[in-house]
DNA sequence: CACGTTTTCGATCCTAAGTCGAAAACCTGA
DNA sequence: TCAGGTTTTCGACTTAGGATCGAAAACGTG
């Protein structure tokens, strides 16, 4: 069956990474405006094509690291394969999306050409760069209920409140500090750190400072949901 | 950026399919015996090489009707990339790997290579089969919890208890059929058909025939979860 | 030092899953 | 026909964990 295997057509293989953070209650993505036809100044996702010597993780990384500098992405994981045969013109074009994610705290240098932009408000995007885009988001969305993925988006150390900001922001829906900080605790992903924060200048109780015990992101042994809050029960 | 697209080495794109289903208390998968080299004798899973005209979709699709009779999935889903360079020996095989789902009452005939193998007793399998072949299996067992999956491995109609058996096989644990009656009606995903089921030669009261209200797999809105039952609380 | 502000924590409510056991409905064989 | 075995079904109870609320704690400022 795997005979003939070199007598088509050629087909090309990219990686493309739609990488995502949270920034002034937000998710922002990492695009970077075309400067060649086709689609020229449209902005898409970083990314290109896969080396013959590396499967598709290694590549999205490194694409990352030398196009957009952005080393250490607190989480990689992949999204889906985007594969219709027009859906970049000329030859065929397969890729292969990633979700890619870096903490709120950091920020690293981009290039001229480069920019975040807030997923609720896309410029003019390129190819099919939009559906993958809002696939991550919504990846992203849920896999805040039952994994680990927040301790990506997160700092290092972080108060209760300025957590329960990214939650919400993430989750495009208020969340309770209370609840928030009950349910990760109980989860056992959750610690205090011992330091406090100092008050913002307009007072108030100093925070606690908290991290997330685990290093990396995985799915919760009895995982369960943090609910929008409105929508009560139906009959 | 993409200027010089087609001046590399040749690069293979092929789908393949880990087609499950369950039977005798076991989920099974649908294996081919290789008649060539490289692995010959080995276990493959079906699949072929993604043509030019057709995204993976359509393409694993096609290849199922043809190389195997299966028609009617209930279920098709990407799974995952495969791209180590090394995967399978000479030309780079970049593989998208499907989950599908056949339902226990079907039987479709398959050709003489083929047959059905129980999961937890695989044969030898060719390349990378056997990790596609669990992670598939990992991705139906979580997404029974969440998803309305379970209406894929199911027939149209089926009693409480014949339903328990098939999550009790799929999930690798006993559930219990009280719950998972409850837990789906509650969910709005399970209705009675109004008939009955005749009761076997060993007498017992006759089950009431009950079917899924929802054409397709998908999300439960408030997901929860089935849990294994033993391990209790921890302090 | 009274007041506004923010965080924190406990108490309570509620949904939904897990468990148990009894009743219902059928068969078979004496 | 009826006693005993079998399987399904249903209700009641327990338990886990998320949602909500309000009070107390801890800080600034005027």
């Amino acid at each position: 069956m795997r005979s003939h295997l070199n007598t088509q057509a050629p087909l090309v293989h990219e990686v493309l990474a739609a990488v995502l953070r949270v920034r002034s209650a937000t998710v922002q993505v990492l695009l970077w405006q075309r400067a060649l036809e086709p689609h020229v100044g449209r902005w898409s996702l970083p990314g290109g094509r896969l080396r013959m010597d590396e499967d598709v993780e290694t590549s999205v990384r490194r694409q990352l690291a030398e196009k957009v500098d952005i080393r250490k992405l607190s989480h990689v994981e992949q999204l889906a394969v985007f594969s219709a045969p027009d859906r970049v013109p000329g030859p065929r074009v397969v890729a292969t999306a990633f979700l890619g994610v870096v903490p709120t705290d950091v920020d690293p240098d981009v290039p001229e050409d480069t920019a975040w932009h807030s997923v609720d408000d896309l410029p003019r995007t390129a190819f099919d760069h939009r559906d993958i885009i809002l696939r991550a988001r919504d990846r992203l969305r849920a896999k805040l209920s039952y994994t680990t993925i927040g301790s990506a988006l997160a700092p290092a150390s972080f108060t209760i409140s300025q957590l329960r900001d990214i939650y919400s922001a993430a989750l495009g829906y208020r969340v309770s500090a209370t609840n928030l900080q009950r349910v990760l605790s109980r989860r056992g992903v959750l610690e205090p750190t011992g330091e406090i924060a100092p008050p913002g200048r307009a007072g108030g109780r100093p925070a606690a400072l908290y991290a997330f015990t685990c290093n990396g992101v995985h799915v919760t042994d009895a995982f369960a949901v943090l609910k929008p809050p409105s929508n009560k029960r139906r009959g």
